[in-house]
DNA sequence: ATGTGC
């Protein structure tokens, strides 16, 4: 059997893609990486591995623990980790759902060409900047109020319809229909919800942006037809999160799990692991604070695409849905942990088991965490919407700015091997800070410009070169992992025409 | 990711 060993860790090749660390010591379970060779040697240059082995230690975590192809070290639990835990006997993790709780992204469509654009990129690209807030701090598309976050974090993307930030179909097209039922907005403090209140409709800094981008490329003539999807189509993309709102939340949680679970911390191999017991008075709090939290980022994302729509409008002398079509294609959640119900192996004693202990198998409701991570369901599943029912949802993979992102759609393989889910994103190469002494952000902005007709707006300097292309892995290696391993199969391939960033 | 550290 081929084998990889990296740092002490080693891994054993079950097959194509798939790479395991064996179950040794207090692993709960063993922990698999979804990836090719050359991924695998990248995903081992830094922290990923050790940190995919102890999220093995979290308590009922079932089955392996998985990194997705575009996985690298992140707080505690890997960025493209997917980690299942039994929802009645386990724990849940803020660490493995990440500090920007539901960072996500949207894709829109509109019915123009890359000819129609062609030409006006920079008045385009001015005219976003100027009407969408983004880089740290304040300052949203609208002023929130009291009644306003509560709206959101009780409603999410129903309440920004009502207040008239969207059309009706915005709301069908999103993950969970833009409402997470179990949010509770009395479990966030007020001190995230101070922080929230003027960053409704923000991008933020650090990878958010938003993206004009033209479709190169259709791969499933079918499926692309269903998404409304064709070559040479302007499409737009969004890239944001919960902002000042969801990081409060999460640090709040992680300070009391601090004082009220010390044991269960003690326990962990990390501490940034940081877990409440499943069925404690925190896990559900913590649940509930973090699906408000998501519907927060669903309204963030909504206010931002209305914005979008009123620039376009006013650019292309044109109204936005009637004559544009600015629909919404679909909306991913990132970072996310969710109660759902998947089939997996049980002992004797009806709990979750794996490898000899497991007798049978069974449906289990779960704490599903996905860290940058997408969820990926496969045609016929009742959670995809019904427009996209019969060839599985939309799955939206980012690359960089400057090779372009992926649409792709949930494989049929999704739900046996990757608990319906895969990659989100390129995944980073290197630090920030070691990207901010390779690369100069004026310089990759006159690059991207000159050589492929890329035009990017950005607050700050730092965060282009942070984020410069170079940073990035081969978005194009992550998704044909992603297609041959079943669980997301490319659809159309888009490449950017313009970009702001915070 | 983030009022760019507690």
């Amino acid at each position: 059997m081929t084998s990889r060993e990296f740092d002490g860790i080693r891994l054993e090749k079950l097959r194509e893609h798939v790479w395991e660390i064996p179950r040794e010591g207090d692993m709960n379970v063993p922990a698999r990486v979804l990836a090719s060779e050359d991924l695998l040697e990248e995903i081992g240059e830094d922290d990923t591995l050790r940190q995919l082995r102890n999220a093995t230690h979290l308590p009922g975590m079932v089955e392996p623990a998985l990194c997705m192809p575009d996985g690298h070290q992140g707080y505690g639990f890997p960025v493209g980790g997917v980690g299942a835990i039994d929802a009645r006997t386990g724990c849940i993790s803020p660490g493995a759902v990440g500090y920007d709780i539901n960072c996500g992204v949207r894709m829109v469509r509109t019915s123009l060409a890359y000819d129609d654009v062609r030409g006006r990129e920079e008045e385009l690209v001015d005219a976003l900047f100027e009407a969408i807030p983004s880089g740290l701090g304040g300052g949203g598309v609208i002023d929130g109020d009291a009644d306003a976050i509560d709206g959101a974090l009780e409603r999410g993307v129903e309440w920004a319809v009502e207040e008239g930030y969207g059309i009706e179909s915005d709301l069908a097209q999103c993950e969970d229909e833009g409402r997470r039922p179990d949010a509770r907005p009395e479990y966030v403090s007020q001190k995230a919800k101070d922080r929230g209140r003027n960053q409704l409709g923000s991008l933020g800094s650090g990878n958010h942006f938003l993206e004009v981008q033209r479709v190169t490329d259709v791969f499933r003539d079918e499926v692309a037809d269903a998404y409304g999807l064709s070559e040479g189509q302007v499409v737009v993309l969004i890239h944001c999160g919960s902002r000042g709102l969801g990081h409060q939340t999460c640090n709040d949680y992680l300070r009391r799990i601090e004082r009220e679970h010390a044991d269960l911390l003690e326990s962990l191999p990390d501490k940034e692991l940081a877990a409440a017991p499943a069925g404690s008075e925190l896990a559900e709090e913590y649940y509930g604070a973090m699906g408000a939290c998501i519907n927060f980022a669903w309204v963030n994302r909504q206010l931002i695409t209305h914005r979008t729509r009123e620039v376009f409008g006013d650019v292309f002398d044109a109204d936005p849905i009637d004559d544009l079509e600015m629909e919404l294609l679909y909306d991913v959640a990132h970072n996310i942990a969710k109660k759902e119900t998947h089939e997996v192996g049980v002992g004797p004693d009806g709990l979750p088991a794996v490898g000899d202990e497991a007798v049978d198998r069974a449906d289990r409701e779960l704490y599903v965490h996905r860290k940058g991570a997408t969820r990926a369901f496969p045609a016929d599943h009742e959670e995809v919407p019904e427009a996209y029912r019969s060839v599985g949802q939309p799955v939206i993979i980012p690359g960089s700015m400057g090779a372009g992102s992926y649409v792709l759609r949930g494989g049929s393989e999704s739900m046996s091997v990757s608990f319906g889910s895969t990659a989100h994103g390129a995944g980073r190469l290197m630090s920030r800070t070691q990207a901010k002494q390779e690369f100069w952000g004026g310089d990759v902005q006159d690059d991207l410009e000159s050589e492929q007709a890329i035009y990017v707006k950005a607050q700050s300097g730092a965060t282009v070169a942070e984020e410069a292309p170079g940073v990035y892995k081969d978005v194009d290696e992550v998704v044909r992992v992603s297609d041959e391993l079943g669980i997301g199969d490319t659809v159309a391939r888009t490449f950017p025409v313009c970009n702001i960033k915070g």
